[in-house]
DNA sequence: CCCGTATATTACCCATGGGTAACAAATAGT
DNA sequence: ACTATTTGTTACCCATGGGTAATATACGGG
């Protein structure tokens, strides 16, 4: 029982004797980083404030300088996991090219994102363990998820590179299948979040793409629409720079966003 | 508060004043159905054994001439659920066909189980609310879902009627599919439970069926695996026979079963 | 060196809700 | 009817864990 579990000296900004003068945004965030775990390994019910403190080598009450309670730190792990699909979203609009080559980009960045543990808060966490302001700021990110997946896929009806189909259920097929990923995804498994993503991005979209996608039997004559689809991206970038990925948007959102400030006594 | 919202006498054996003299099972059921249903509104740990209790009229220890607990009776809902996933297993793997002819099979089955109360049950709540060996029972059920639907996929493969592709990721696409239908159905909707299981059969299977399906562009020539595929069927069945069904299968399932008895004092 | 502020600790409160004990009422068998 | 068993009830226990009050320690500025 009492093992310990002394997280990694580079986890935590309270060392037990050394100089613990950090950023407050800085221990904010060790807060959400050690509580999304938690809550995604223990689940938020089963996950207590005691452990979480622990695992920081603080105690219980030191948590409430930063957050006004266990729920308010379920909801700010959500909101950094939101902020992260923003982006995704932010981007792939932002881009050119047919509505099945942004509905394909989405599905990437949001398929990686659903590997990683703010990802994973997005579709773990329960709703209703938010207080009522909370949950419908959810509720309406929710939704405006879901009208990104469709009107990328309305959209690829109307310029031709995707089959007619009824969107609303298309895009429910398909964020399915994404969402499920944080149900099952573990790191450390045969594939990486990224090649899972990639696969993803080409399985759930053969259905209803008006063209062959893969290099199996048929080769695939590229469409008009389709001459914008892939940029020579990074190619095979160096992969895996994932921790420093994890901290830096993790600052860049406690850095500006509308989040509530904790103890504003 | 004190709403009150005393179910429909049709729904609970114990009306207030009036013979209470009901088979055991029953009973038993009646507690699961009211159970289920709650902890899929509130939550499980929203949901109180007390609340369960008032709802059919009785009070919370009366419950515990059922159950051993609380969990035993998320247990018990869950496991409902499972015995109506095996026996669309097993009725589809005794049927004849192509591989992708199972498959779709399968789905649509499982689809519409994923509209119902039990299904849901399965993938909404928490492994970890369970003892430790109602939880390893669990896992291995779950196992062998997957495993059915990759072996249908497997299959597909090695007739034809599949295109080439890892089994595994493709089950895991399917499946999250459906699993989330659990997650956004809401019976009253727009879309009954089988329009959706029969249109997610054809989307899911789109993607990786070697022939097109749909009545769109192209007039799939009916390959000769797939002959067996749709058998009349019972055309447009009167439709809604759903609380008979209901009864039915709760019937058998409480009957039989080697699931615990409650009270074995 | 002293004081104000931020931050952490110790010690506590207490609502909640699962679970139990003791007892009562209905039921079935003989 | 009398009795054993089942199936309820009322009244209670109590572990858990979120949250708070009072207090101590570190730090930065004048």
């Amino acid at each position: 029982m009492d093992d310990g579990h002394i997280p990694s000296s580079s986890q935590s900004p309270w060392l037990p004797f050394e100089s613990r003068r950090r950023a407050r945004d800085e221990k904010r965030e060790a807060v959400l980083r050690t509580a999304v775990a938690l809550f995604l390994e223990q689940g938020y019910h089963g996950a207590t404030l005691n452990e979480v403190a622990r695992q920081l080598n603080i105690t219980k009450p030191a948590l409430y300088n930063y957050f006004r309670g266990k729920d308010e730190i379920l909801y700010e792990c959500w909101s950094i996991g939101n902020e992260l699909v923003d982006d995704c979203i932010a981007e792939t609009s932002a881009s050119t090219g047919s509505g099945l080559s942004k509905l394909r980009k989405l599905i990437v960045r949001y398929a990686e994102l659903m590997t990683e543990d703010y990802g994973k808060s997005l579709v773990r966490f329960d709703l209703r363990d938010l207080s009522e302001d909370n949950r419908k700021i959810v509720q309406t990110a929710k939704r405006h998820i879901d009208r990104a997946f469709r009107d990328y896929i309305a959209q690829g009806v109307e310029d031709g590179s995707v089959k007619p189909c009824d969107a609303k259920l298309a895009a429910f097929a398909i964020a399915g299948s994404l969402n499920w990923i944080g149900h099952w995804f573990q790191p450390g498994g045969e594939m990486t979040g990224r090649a899972v993503a990639e696969e993803f991005a080409i399985r759930l979209t053969e259905g209803i793409a008006t063209t062959a996608t893969r290099k199996t039997a048929q080769k695939a004559a590229v469409p008009a629409a389709e001459k914008a689809d892939k940029p020579p991206r990074n190619g095979n970038a160096p992969r895996e720079d994932e921790s420093e990925h994890h901290t830096r948007t993790a600052a860049r959102a406690a850095g500006q966003s509308k989040r509530a400030r904790g103890r504003l006594r």
